[in-house]
DNA sequence: TTCATAAGTCACCGATTGGGGACATGCAAG
DNA sequence: CTTGCATGTCCCCAATCGGTGACTTATGAA
């Protein structure tokens, strides 16, 4: 789910590949980049033929459809969350883990136009080739956090699966606010110091709900 | 923002109101409820004017066009967060302030389908219009919250602000990944189980936030 | 070299979109 | 009663949409 490596809106003069495998590909990069430039109120097959440089008419032959082409991006799960995990020290306790982790995919999912416009897309329409899509993209996901997290469990009493969810939810929210908006709740998400306190925020409430408990200390 | 007093897919025996208006209001209240049902996708003059059972002629003639039409939706805000705020004791501490007023908003906004389009809306595009919306919104949301949070204020080295706009995130979020997902991070949010879960984390987190610290008790 | 087949292109279809011009009609002022 | 005007309706427009049939052309196997 990266911008794309090649900017393919095909050369006039260049006769044209004749490999459908290339093609396949070079559609399926042309959806994601008409999804990360336009929104996804865009991505039709005129669209991404367009962008792709072919005609519309190979979208339905090599995919069936646009439903098939999403389909088919939700399978090459190498596109997502390109980044790879960050360091994490030893023994680090699960508030630490919860923590860095999520600021490292905050960064990514600030980078990544892509995958901003496809959180809004799931939270705007209902489709079955949709929740393909995000199932896909969670099923990553969740592997992505879930191989960081192993040998740590959260404090008891705590139901961190709730409580992470929440902080994912925020941070969606609020990364999505920031690029269509600017602003939300009254903070200026658009300056670093408004970005710095939301950030802030989100390390606050892991640490205050991860460390330890108001009636622990002695 | 409530689904409509009235269903107003014109009768066609009777033979329309002229009364400027009175069409002008349904027009408005046309617009909402297309809005609710299918998600601002559909929203344009010739679904809004089939709805109110008009010509959409008179969306021209009498807003200037849908995004008129928008605006003035903006400026008419007794449609906005109809509940009244809830009940509070007198010297209520902020956390709690803040916790009750959350499970409130959270309530009206689960019961507030165009109000979930709206928000899905703010986050999938860019524009004038749409932007004059979430402002009428925002004061208002702002005016709704601010007069329940006076004369208390939260512990120091809080930055309130901020993680009162993490927790609201969180739950805009959550309450539209409900709708279209019906699930998110792993939690089914379909079931009364995954809400309640979800409710008692946000609860958690206000009470961790705003309750003693950590290093406060002796 | 021939030739079947797949890759690619072009032109077209019906439906729907956001608009606007031309016209009918009811109401209220004269 | 007549007349002016705002209200409402109808029909048309160009553009775009998703989708498909018919065609050309390159390529690899025989």
């Amino acid at each position: 789910m990266s911008p794309a490596p090649t900017p393919r809106p095909r050369d006039a003069a260049t006769p044209r590949s004749r490999d459908r495998d290339a093609t396949a590909r070079g559609l399926m990069q042309a959806a994601i980049r008409v999804l990360a430039r336009d929104g996804f109120t865009a991505l039709g097959p005129n669209a991404v033929a367009a962008e792709a440089g072919c005609d519309k008419k190979l979208i339905y032959r090599y995919f069936g459809g646009m439903d098939g082409l999403l389909e088919s991006l939700g399978e090459d799960i190498a596109l997502w969350l390109a980044g790879p995990p960050p360091e994490l020290p030893e023994g680090a306790a699960y508030g630490n883990r919860i923590g860095t982790l999520l600021s490292a995919y905050a960064e990514g999912l600030r980078g990544d136009l892509a995958l901003q416009r496809l959180l809004a897309w799931e939270l705007a329409e209902t489709g079955a080739p949709l929740r393909k899509l995000d199932a896909a993209r969670s099923a990553a996901f969740g592997q992505w956090v879930g191989g960081m997290l192993r040998g740590s469990s959260p404090p008891a009493g705590v139901d961190a699966p709730a409580v992470n969810a929440v902080l994912l939810a925020a941070l969606h929210y609020m990364t999505l606010a920031r690029r269509s908006m600017g602003r939300f709740a009254g903070l200026d998400l658009a300056t670093p110091e408004g970005q710095a306190r939301l950030d802030a925020a989100l390390a606050f409430l892991v640490d205050r709900a991860y460390g330890p408990a108001p009636e622990d200390a002695p």
